[in-house]
DNA sequence: TTTCTTTGGTAAGGAAAACTTATCAACGAA
DNA sequence: TTCGTTGATAAGTTTTCCTTACCAAAGAAA
């Protein structure tokens, strides 16, 4: 019952008026006159009155009818409206705006997102980022409940999350963290046996090793720490030494350093882990394809 | 550079959305469900971005992705802007809705044009109507500044304004106006020679005559009369009598009667006066027509 | 389980819309 | 007058859109 305008119509009918002529909109348009014509046409036919003034007869200039005139100013705002939203659409669909929310492990939050997403970022002033950390388990009850995007986590068993899908990107091993001056600091790797002689700092991370050989290790351990920094800094005086993933030691630690396990050679898979069935927003999924990218890259 | 975006296609995203089904939505929108289906991915490929979860897969509910989400909304406010807007010119043309300026002689402003608005108007409830009136001259002056959209006026000669064009529409015939009980009221009609005895009040309108067989009678009249209530007010009082054309005279007068002249035999054509390459707005046009249409039936 | 029904996606052909080239008439300027 | 410009028009081609016919997948029912 409405006539159905075409946007591309109404922008033929502004170029008209405002460049006065069939000619000049129709380069603007990079089309031929006569499909201007036509186009003009049709548009008048569709709303039942006449936009410019009769044409054929003596008149030079080309000139909006009254209705002409009236419509005008319509038309160009329903065009900017039509632009703004194609423009917020595609800027989206080019993760370059939009709202982004996800979850990591501390190791990665700390070690790898920070410089990760000022790179991503640099080209997109609008995006908004927010983000959260836990443990393997809450990041992954945040993807379930979709609280966030996607998340960063390992420990993860595919059995018993079939609804999700998870693409590992960084490959982390269990390694021992200790002082420079420490005995062990020298070697290249190291034996799990070997680390019974020492004082061993348990840490949230510890139960890695457990269905590993080295499970009695953990049984050993007397100070158990959960809170990294306190953990970090009880290592750097000496207290005594601990294992963890490679990219939970700080990375510009002067005082610690790290020796990996070559037995059991203990691998922790992390990467990203999202929903299955949903798709992720275009910023999501840009940063997803970009860390993919990046960890690529790094490898290489 | 950015895409063009469809009203059409934008309809068949939001009702896929909001009938949740490629089906139901191409029932509404008249079409097949592929026509839908391809309508959509075209936008999609448009926008850069996925809008429905990927349908192939085990899906089963027809669901949008975060994206499609944040699209639903724009898509429709702009589908409701460009409904508005087509609605407003449609109604515009339609006449249902404006802004009319006309200007009239006071003849046919009072004796036709009272009950002919009030007919037009019936079923056009917002359009707005500015009236002036005066003589043609003010008239057809009003009508070259484009004070009015058209003007009602007689007097017209073409030679002096080729830049307008005339319609007649009313036939005014100039006659005697004279109190019921005067000898001349039994006349069916009169000749000008048949004045000179009686006591003739000039008038705004006696100038039709100055170029006709009956001139004399103008420098025989002692008296003169320019306002017409003032005029009418003497005529009815017995005073004398006039000439006037056929609509100057009041029509529900119960004293006074209008005998024609038939030598003589002046006609005063009234009607409309427009620009010749103006066109006229669409309410403007509408009432044109209504006022030929009207006179049409009335001669009938 | 198998079958039926519903979902939407795909392919191929045809109708409709949009655009092109070629041409024309009308007007203004040189 | 002639030339250069205006936009309208006709005929034909390209592109877009839509249709019919068919398919695969998944849920419901037998």
């Amino acid at each position: 019952m409405l006539p159905e305008l075409k946007i591309t119509q109404l922008r033929h009918f502004v170029w008209v008026a405002e460049l006065k002529g069939f000619h000049a909109a129709a380069e603007k348009a990079h089309r031929t006159q006569p499909a201007i014509s036509l186009s003009i046409r049709d548009l008048e036919n569709k709303l039942g009155e006449g936009l410019f003034e009769k044409r054929n007869a003596k008149t030079a200039k080309t000139e909006l009818t009254p209705f002409g005139r009236y419509f005008l100013p319509k038309a160009k705002e329903l065009i900017a409206h039509h632009d703004r939203v194609a423009e917020d659409m595609t800027l989206l669909a080019e993760h370059k705006t939009g709202h982004l929310r996800i979850a990591s492990v501390p190791s990665i939050a700390t070690r790898i997102l920070p410089e990760l997403l000022l790179q991503f970022v640099a080209d997109s002033p609008d995006l908004h980022i927010s983000f959260f950390d836990g443990n393997s388990d809450a990041v992954i009850k945040m993807v379930e409940s979709q609280e966030v995007d996607f998340g960063i986590a390992s420990l993860f068993h595919e059995e018993e999350h079939s609804d999700k899908s998870f693409t590992p990107i960084w490959d982390d091993q269990i390694g021992v963290v200790c002082p420079i001056n420490h005995p062990i600091a020298e070697f290249d790797e190291i034996h799990w046996e070997e680390l019974t002689q020492y004082r061993l700092i348990g840490n949230g991370t510890s139960r890695i090793l457990e269905d590993t050989e080295a499970s009695p290790l953990l049984g050993q351990s007397q100070f158990y720490i959960s809170n990294m920094i306190s953990l970090i800094a009880m290592l750097e005086a000496g207290f005594g030494i601990t294992t963890l993933p490679w990219y939970a030691v700080p990375k510009d630690s002067q005082k610690l350093t790290f020796v990996p396990l070559s037995s059991p050679k203990v691998i922790r898979h992390i990467g990203i882990v999202q929903m299955n069935n949903k798709s992720l927003s275009p910023p999501a999924e840009a940063l997803v394809e970009f860390i993919k990218q990046q960890s690529q890259d790094h490898q290489d």
